[in-house]
RNA sequence: GGGCGGUUAGCUCAGUCCGGUCAGAGCGCCUCGUUUACACCGAGGAUGUCGGGGGUUCGAGUCCCUCACCGCCCA
């Protein structure tokens, strides 16, 4: 079995086994000599293209793909990838989220589940347009020069090559999507599952077309959501104005002069659209002017002034303006009093259609001409500063306006209801839970959706127009033959020029990727779907619509789980933005530390719907966290007993000669199982991570091995006592790598493939099997732990007496030590890697504490006493080194009254507690026993150490 | 105005659901150290009235009330 090829060479290698399912993409196996040939530093540019190619090579991806391991028997699993935007590239919450996705696809798919981790990309309307626009600007050129088709070609042109830049980003991430099912919003699939789904609302009277206040985006030229309406707030000005009254609407051909009614306003550029003036009704100050007229200026429209309970009177004067056309509020002001909504604002946001001088001028132009003319008037009473809220567009940035159109709307009331009873019952659970109040508190307060834009780059609404107006909604591919209402030809009818928001394709996703409409046999097998992941920022562009339509259209919850992520900010905690210039770019984090830090990372520090800052700290201590992996690999792998073969396969410790440290290490394997488990079931990620760290870095690696290191360098022992601790290495490193992948896959990937497997695993760990009863490290062992731990207790003790007494670490210095006799055992097997990790030598063992000998190596100034739990040791310093002078033992004296203060504090407190009726009553008797036992401990240590201060 | 989150070691954060060795981790800092896996390391050390106040309880970072500050969402 040679193989004589570098660590660092992709797929090619010979295997050494011949199962037929994993020939081909098998690290080659290699010789002791060649395996301690692994770099001493982890360098992951070197490996994670090539595992990933592996990977792909060996189709462990798709849920039936050839290299697949899922088990029949087991539901699927099917995670569908929020699409991210295809406007750009990938930024860092992208990551994190697909580093999530990915680590939940994985587990599931090592727990033998067949699992699909479905892939897509986001059309995304207005936001692709924006960028484009921002682009084809640059050449001067506009959406309106080039024209739709022109415009659109350019589209596709740009989204071709974003998308094979995402595409590249989410791989150089690790994501083990399905690339076989990649969806895009814009497909072809998706186009008709919009069509369809259209047409389904329409004809249940959940579409409908009305003309409506919007909110219109002068720079985008579209109207926009609620939901992209971002409130700013601002200092504004507010305006008084003065308008003339007249007795009636006609019979007075000019106003009078002297009697006025003062109205406040922000806005005054609105005043050509007013149709009214309102007042309280129980506005004493105004009540005899209501049924009145006021001429408005400029444009000479003589109107009512009315009484309505929304105005407030102790704003401004106590009269405001009424512009149905252009307020919100007023236009339902407007509605009430039958007033006409006269619209004075074009899409631009210049004035129109008002036959004055202002007409075609910007708004706010417009807005200070109107307050310099009413100023020459002297119709300007005043004006003050106004703080105020402003609607920006969230995608330009621009001031929105509310303006009247015609548009289609989704009634979202009974869609929202049945949303609620999907969280309410559990059906469909939001983590972490407190999303859930945010949910309700939405849904039950949402208004009907507006889901026309007027845009070019989306999917067209399939509604067409007769001459007669009658409407005709049609999911066919080619439209109508012809008008529902009258029959008209389709060559008469005339198609919306709009097209749907982004989000509705969006709400359509996780059915639409999976073939829906058509009862498609992906449809059948994974949908509903599993969990849903997205920030917590989109939870209603995404979740709730995707409920919403979900469940209307396929009448079942789309995702059992929704799992919301936090945000990733900068290290000062603010969000990434371009314009802060605080983004970072996933891959240039990832040519510098490799994918499994930032994914280590990016998972470290997350607790779901919470965000994390993240810095170089994070994302150093992750990469320090791979490089001890690989180095502990290194040894473990070069530390092979000569007895074995190299390559050999993979078997169990054999029990029989196991020494204490091996039970330990794999009794707490075992336990870091139950505890990932545990934590993983709860979807508690960055306790996964913790959990792993400390078992590896703490446990396995700073102490199993150090102990492991000394017996298996021990030529005296029989050569089945070293295999067995080797094999105990083997297996708890592989349970680690195992558990550690759906983090780290591709170091993971990478060292697993150096190290000796059993015939029934596969040849990727990607498709080998998590930890667990079948596929275990064994029960847990809390004797040993027990036992270990005491030792490992002692070991600390020992360490930290010499260097508060500084003693050169390199000197050996005798001692003596009284072990009780349930421990004795343990110590002895551990015995040799004590007096190395101790620098201990000679070691004598004493039957009893009293025996240890003041009287054989002198006086106290040369003895350092160490207390570790049931265990008592001497240090023995050599009286002819500097190490036996009269400071020397002031700081023995110092560190056994430090000790001593400590231990008596610990007690005092215990002993106050005991003393407690009410605590010894009231108190469970477990919590009472463990509070006597630690007494006792304390006393004990106590004595002990004002023994060793009277010497 | 309503809702939610945060406030724990110099910094970044776990721990709060299910009250009793929970006062923790990493980074930073200090002292040592080239023991053949790893200096992207090891051994050891210092630092906190767990935001303030009140309450419940034998016992409270942990539960309740209240206040303060920071942040987010909704109106």
């Amino acid at each position: 079995m040679t193989a004589a090829i570098p660590g660092t060479e992709p797929a090619g290698g010979t295997t050494t086994r011949s199962s037929a399912g994993r020939a081909g993409f098998c690290f080659p196996r290699r010789t002791s000599a060649e395996m301690t040939d692994l770099p001493k530093a982890y360098t992951p540019r070197d490996v994670e293209g090539a595992i990933y190619e592996r990977w792909l090579a060996a189709d462990v991806f798709a849920p039936d793909g050839a290299g697949s391991t899922a088990e029949p028997d087991l539901p699927p699993f099917t995670i569908v990838q929020p699409p991210p935007n295809i406007t750009g590239s990938l930024h860092l919450g992208h990551a994190q989220r697909t580093a999530v996705e990915d680590l939940l696809a994985r587990h599931s798919r090592m727990r033998g589940h067949a699992t699909l981790f479905l892939p897509g990309l986001d059309h995304a309307s207005i936001a692709a347009q924006f960028v484009l626009d921002g682009i084809i600007a640059r050449e001067g050129e506009s959406r309106q020069s080039l024209g739709r088709e022109r415009y659109l070609e350019r589209m596709h042109a740009f989204v071709a090559t974003t998308r094979e830049v995402m595409l590249g980003q989410l791989r150089r991430v690790g994501a083990s999507a399905d690339w076989d099912r990649l969806r895009y919003t814009m497909d072809d699939v998706s186009a008709r599952a919009v069509r369809t789904a259209f047409a389904r609302l329409y004809a249940d009277g959940l579409a409908y077309r009305t003309e409506a206040l919007v909110n219109w985006c002068p720079g985008c030229r579209t109207s926009v959501s609620d939901l992209e309406v971002v409130p700013t707030p601002e200092t504004g000005t507010l305006w008084s104005v003065r308008y003339h009254l007249i007795d009636g609407p006609t019979d007075q051909p000019e106003p009078d002069p002297a009697a006025t009614i003062i109205v406040a306003t922000t806005r005054p550029e609105t005043i050509l659209g007013d149709t009214a003036v309102a007042v309280h009704p129980d506005d004493d100050r105004y009540r005899s002017l209501v049924g009145r007229h006021v001429r408005i200026p400029f444009v000479d429209r003589d109107v009512p002034i009315i009484a309505d309970d929304v105005v407030d009177p102790a704003f401004g004067t106590g009269a405001v303006k009424i512009t149905p056309a252009h307020d919100q509020d007023d236009h339902a002001t407007g509605l009430r009093h039958g007033l006409a909504a006269p619209t004075v604002l074009a899409d631009d946001a210049t004035i129109a259609n008002t036959g004055t001088t202002f007409d075609r001028l910007d708004r706010y132009e417009a807005r200070l001409r109107i307050v310099a003319e009413l100023a020459e008037r002297g119709d300007l009473a005043g004006e003050q500063p106004h703080e105020m809220i402003i609607g920006r567009c969230q995608r330009s940035d621009d001031v929105l306006e509310p303006r009247l159109k015609t548009q289609w709307f989704i009634r979202t009331a009974p869609l929202a209801e049945r949303a609620l009873a999907s969280t309410r019952s559990g059906r469909t659970r939001i983590l972490p839970d407190r999303f859930e109040k945010t949910w309700e508190h939405w849904l039950t307060n949402i208004r009907d959706w507006n889901v026309s834009r007027q845009l070019w780059w989306g999917h067209r609404i399939p509604a067409w127009y007769c001459p007669d107006g009658h409407v005709t909604v049609s999911p066919d591919q080619a439209g109508p033959q012809a008008c529902d209402v009258c029959a008209r030809p389709a060559t008469d009818l005339q198609q919306d020029p709009d097209i749907f928001d982004t989000w509705f394709s969006s709400g359509l996703w996780p059915f639409s990727t999976l073939g829906w409409p058509d009862e498609s046999p992906d449809l059948a097998r994974f949908y509903p779907t599993s969990v849903m992941e997205t920030a917590y920022d989109i939870i209603f562009f995404w979740v709730a619509r995707m409920m919403m339509l979900g469940l209307q259209l396929t009448d079942q919850e789309p995702f059992h789980t929704v799992y919301l992520s936090g945000l990733i900010r900068d290290p000062e905690g603010r969000k990434m933005s371009k314009t802060k210039g605080n983004v970072v770019d996933p891959l240039s984090v990832i040519d510098e530390t490799g994918a499994d830090a930032l994914r280590f990372a990016l998972i470290n520090g997350a607790t779901p719907g919470q965000d994390q800052r993240f810095g170089s700290a994070r994302l150093e201590h992750a990469r320090n966290f791979a490089n001890k992996l690989w180095n502990a690999t290194r040894f473990v792998v070069g530390a092979r007993p000569a007895t074995i073969e190299p390559g050999a396969e993979r078997h169990l410790p054999d029990a029989g000669h196991l020494g204490p440290a091996e039970r330990w290490m794999l009794s707490r394997a075992a336990a870091t199982v139950e505890a990932v488990d545990r934590a993983m079931a709860g979807y508690g990620l960055g306790e996964v991570t913790r959990l792993l760290e400390e078992a590896i870095w703490g446990e396995l690696c700073d102490q199993g091995v150090e102990l492991a290191k000394v017996r298996l360098a021990d030529e005296n022992l029989p050569p089945a006592t070293r295999e067995a601790t080797w094999w105990t290495l083997v297996d708890v490193l592989d349970t680690y790598l195992r558990l550690l992948h759906p983090v780290m896959p591709f170091i993971t990937e990478a060292l697993w493939a150096v190290i000796p497997h059993r015939a029934s695993d596969p040849g990727l760990l990607i498709v080998a099997r998590w930890p667990g009863p079948r596929v275990g490290t064994g029960e847990r062992d809390l004797a040993s732990e027990a036992q270990v731990g005491a030792v490992l207790e002692l070991i600390r003790a020992l360490r930290n007496a010499r260097s508060e007494a500084r003693v050169e670490p390199a000197t050996w210095l005798p001692m003596e030590v009284a072990v009780p006799p349930e421990l004795v055992a343990t110590f002895e097997a551990l015995q040799p890697a004590i007096e190395r990790l101790t620098r201990s030598r000679p070691l004598t063992r004493q039957p009893t504490r009293e025996a240890l000998g003041e009287g054989r190596t002198g006086d106290a100034t040369t003895t350092l006493s160490v207390v570790a739990g049931d265990i008592e040791a001497r240090i023995q310093r050599s009286t002819d080194s500097a190490d036996g002078t009269a400071a020397a033992a002031d700081l023995e004296q110092a560190r056994l009254r430090r000790e001593l203060a400590e231990a008596a504090g610990w007690l005092e407190a215990a002993r106050a507690r005991l003393s407690d009726e009410a605590f010894l009553a009231k108190a469970p008797p477990p919590v009472v026993a463990g509070a006597q036992a630690r007494a006792a401990e304390l006393e004990e240590t106590v004595a002990r150490l004002q023994d060793r201060l009277k010497r």
